[in-house]
DNA sequence: TGCGTATCTTAGAACATGCTAATATACTTA
DNA sequence: TAAGTATATTAGCATGTTCTAAGATACGCA
């Protein structure tokens, strides 16, 4: 099945598809961090935030890597960032050109 | 609330989180293509198909072009495809590799 | 105008996702 | 070993997504 495929990479995209875990691939630009630290950052619970690195983990967004009584999480491959950089460019480009049409219309 | 961009962002990541959504930017890589084509080539009832359609075109992801009795779909930015790309050969090497990492125990 | 074809819309059932709260596990250090 | 801190897991509810089926709308042409 050639169908496959494209069911695997709509899952990798449903990974992108939340604001926290995008929020967290772009916290995650430079390096590594731990869970308290990410936690802190994007303002969630640790419960709930395990949650989401989870998913990530399985999906092969992330990479976990245990310290001590910490775990530290970085991207499993940059060019995720690549894809985050052009859907984001894109949408900033939409957002502008509608705040234009609505200045233009007043 | 700058978490505000996130939230769109992700509302654009899920337009691309479904299998025949991402087969539907795939097909119309090279142009656009009527809503008859796409349903016979994507192997979806018109019905179904036409949800896909208004939703990706809500999300700007789609501009529509009326024809007479039809309706002709294309991408509203060619970047999709390069974002597109990006996450699809991220995931083929991990599928290799993956698939290496089976070999090698045999 | 009336019929046929293309596309869209809506309702509702089935399933998936994401949260909170509670609990479990793993490690560190006293 | 016991207590404390960090992270993970689970259950259960609320909400969101996707499909099918039925019907509505729009256009072209006899």
């Amino acid at each position: 099945m050639e169908d496959q495929i494209y069911v695997y990479h709509a899952q990798m995209c449903k990974m992108l598809s939340h604001p926290k875990r995008l929020e967290i691939i772009n916290l995650l630009r430079d390096g590594e961090m731990n869970v308290t630290e990410l936690s802190l950052k994007l303002r969630m619970t640790p419960a709930n935030l395990s949650q989401h690195l989870a998913l990530m983990r399985e999906r092969k967004i992330l990479i976990a890597r245990k310290d001590g009584n910490s775990v530290y999480y970085r991207l499993a491959d940059t060019r995720f960032l690549e894809a985050y950089d052009i859907l984001r460019e894109i949408l900033v480009e939409q957002i502008r050109r509608d705040a234009t049409l609505v200045e233009s219309t007043r």
